[in-house]
DNA sequence: TCTTTTATTGAGACGGTTTATCAATTTCAA
DNA sequence: TTGAAATTGATAAACCGTCTCAATAAAAGA
């Protein structure tokens, strides 16, 4: 009945590589964020307070920070405060941003990572990840 | 015998404009601001308390915001703080960083530039402005 | 030049976001 | 079941950058 099931696994077996502990807030906060896209600590804040309105902020972005650790989760930095990017059945991706609405495009392009490895060998660097946002408007947005 | 000549008009012009006033805190800053590649508010702070024990920290913020308004900076945020780039005498370029030693490679490439745009009509969107970091170990970083 | 208007400055208060602290509680292996 | 060790929640603190405001400086006008 328990959703989730594979992710959840994921969890528990990065816990039991740092003897950390499987607890009733870490699953609550994982069933919750798998069901967004990005989502920030203050936003999972107000939408768990009716589940269990004594869970702390801080107990959010602490399990946040920790779905990263365990490649769950990635943090990005759109805005003002930081999203957590849900990145569980999903690999590297990167985003189209439109300034008007907000509205997020998630993209992959092999063409652009493998001219970025290209640049970086140039250079003498070993890449290890990147960042690649394009800021503009979204089709409805530029009337 | 003053420095950086082009660059003072070019921010007179821009004062002219917007019925702002040339101040002698505005040309110590931007002196300062363009022997610099990269610098933070806090370190030119620092760097100029030499020159003025009495500048403060809000001017410093202020002016390099203006000069990001006048074209000659463009604020950047690789790590916690916000990154002045001196883009006076360059156009547009994107940024190699060693998570080693901090190093900062500054490289363009129009053909990653053009997938970007393919990338933008594909979703319908016009992109304003782009952010491409590339995080890794430089050469002599990685032994 | 002298006067008047208007923008700027510096000091510190303030705001938003995230992390640190710590006593009480929970987990889990023995 | 016990006890060591991790976690939690409340809140203080850190951090970075902006805002406020009275004093000052710049530039436009007479
Ligand atoms: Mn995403
Ligand atoms: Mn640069
Ligand atoms: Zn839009
Ligand atoms: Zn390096």
């Amino acid at each position: 009945m328990s959703k989730h099931v594979k992710e959840m696994g994921v969890l528990k077996e990065h816990l039991g590589k740092h003897q950390l502990k499987f607890t009733r807030q870490r699953e609550l906060i994982l069933d919750a964020f798998l069901k967004q896209e990005h989502i920030t600590a203050e936003e999972m804040y107000h939408q768990l307070a009716r589940k269990d309105p004594h869970l702390g902020l801080a107990t959010i972005y602490r399990t946040l920070n920790l779905f990263c650790e365990a490649g769950l989760a990635q943090a990005r930095h759109f805005g003002t405060q930081t999203q957590y990017d849900n990145i569980s059945h999903k690999g590297h991706h990167d985003h189209l941003i439109c300034t008007g609405c907000g509205k997020i495009v998630e993209f992959e392009n092999c063409d652009i990572e493998r001219l970025q490895e290209e640049v970086a060998s140039r250079n003498g660097f070993t890449i290890h990840t990147h960042r690649l946002e394009l800021y503009g408007l979204c089709s409805p947005c530029r009337r």
